[in-house]
DNA sequence: CGCGTTCTTGACTCCTATCAAGGAACGTGG
DNA sequence: CCACGTTCCTTGATAGGAGTCAAGAACGCG
């Protein structure tokens, strides 16, 4: 049912990207974060300190509690972030895609907050704490103070801090977009809102945005979006009996974009939760 | 029922923290966080620049779109943040006590993202932007670039920044906690998880923590929690005859604070979004 | 080919939203 | 001081969306 060159098309890409050993040859550059944050001196300066590593399936790339020492950008492969609370219930928070960071979550506490694990086999680039203060230390005026803090290693590295704020900035903004759909929204709204996040991310990571693989399992979808497993299902196949998609396991296919936009924009679901201004 | 002589003595707490003009002065300098921001430098330097507004009940601080050139910090009373969505519907993100920061959510993008209302008669610091950059810059190497964004406009000044990524951390981490409950909790664990942290910051604001009036309504309750307003009423009456807690109105009586806890630690309400780790 | 994992589908239940009505507090004006 | 409307909160009855339980199908893997 699927086509499947698209895929190879970008496997080969996602290749290329992986043999380059150098951040200036990666096919990512240009939108590399690592550029951003400061591995652009890195690569001329300090280059052999930037790990690139193959991560294999289920794997864990940093482990929430683990003391913070490096973040991390996808260079292939996807990724799930969860924690887990002291009742032991888990909470998937994100998912990354080639050319997304994570890791940042620990830089304020000092320990990661998430763990990360490998969806399939991918690689990332681990850019180690030292090592990006190294840099901006090279290029600015060395200070003396040692405080606890990251960031307060480095004064003058202002740049870090600015990406780091830009970073968070929108870490802060999609999960307020999370709390609203958790909140606010019926199932099928919060999953047309995810499908269509997804169709973006993908398309921002080099995919096509109208027909891809999901890259994580129905568990991980219920999970994410705090709904039953078997509501997911459902939904897929309510979806695809609308003609809006065509669906079979992880393969996805959007038959109809403006008719999902469209659900997302009709549906009010819950009115009292739905509640307008006066 | 509710004895009310705690509530007028930290009225006199309060006005104590109103009449006094200057920072250093202000009962609330010790955990004040526009101290952390920069303002001890404002003080002796340039006060008058610090604004002490106050604001009538349902007046707003700050709208939702609007250029952002402040942040504030609440000197008394209680106010909340919510946002409107493209669909008109309201989002409650946040409750805010004496001590507490708000009118960061305008830095990345230049506007504020919530709207920031008193729930009654309060007053807060408004610490604009220039005064903040100009405090800092006085007391560091002036950089000559005019970069759009506020942090660029002072590079020197990485302690504002690492203030805003702990704040901003501190957010990130609120958020998580939001969006953990909205996603995996009952309807009752949602509110004793609320009532539990309004008890613990009502404590830090200096208030009593197991007796206080609640400074929003249970419109403001429900939104927040995305719950119906009946249900959250129908909850306040059902913890009121498990005597955890003793209610009416707004006037709130812890009774049973380790049961009240029990309650957030045994109930598991849906299995399926509580999912344990295999 | 058998087995585990992942996904789908059906039947049923339950939590919480919705609708509806009434009571308590508050402010205002007579 | 009391009638009055308004707002806020409580309580009851009902309905529906999504969770839960259960079983089977499809796929991947050794």
């Amino acid at each position: 049912m699927m086509n499947n060159n698209t895929q190879n098309v970008y496997l080969l890409n996602r290749d290329r990207g992986l043999q380059s050993d150098s951040c200036s040859n990666c096919m990512r550059n240009s939108q590399c974060p690592s550029i951003e944050m400061g591995s652009s001196q890195l690569e001329s300066t300090a280059y052999s300190k930037v790990l690139h590593k193959t991560v294999k399936p289920q794997m864990a790339v940093c482990s929430s509690g683990d003391k913070f020492d490096s973040i991390y950008v996808v260079r292939s492969g996807f990724f799930k972030s969860y924690f887990i609370d002291t009742a032991g219930i888990m909470q998937v928070t994100n998912f990354h895609f080639p050319g997304d960071v994570f890791g940042i979550d620990g830089i304020e506490s000092g320990v990661y907050q998430d763990t990360v694990e490998a969806l399939d086999t991918g690689s990332v680039c681990k850019i180690s704490l030292s090592t990006l203060l190294q840099t901006t230390n090279s290029s600015n005026t060395a200070r003396a103070d040692n405080a606890p803090h990251v960031y307060e290693e480095s004064t003058s590295g202002a740049n870090q801090l600015q990406s780091l704020v830009r970073i968070m900035s929108r870490t802060i903004s999609r999960d307020r977009k999370l709390i609203f759909a958790l909140g606010k929204m019926c199932a099928l709204r919060r999953l047309t809102t995810f499908l269509l996040e997804i169709s973006q991310r993908m398309e921002h990571s080099g995919y096509q945005q109208d027909e891809f693989r999901l890259c994580m399992s129905r568990t991980d979808i219920s999970n994410y979006l705090c709904l039953a497993l078997e509501t997911v299902s459902r939904l897929f196949t309510q979806l695809q009996s609308m003609k809006i998609i065509a669906v079979e396991r992880r393969d996805l296919k959007i038959l109809d974009m403006p008719g999902l936009q469209r659900l997302i924009d009709d549906d009010h679901g819950r009115t009292t939760a739905f509640e307008k201004t006066g």
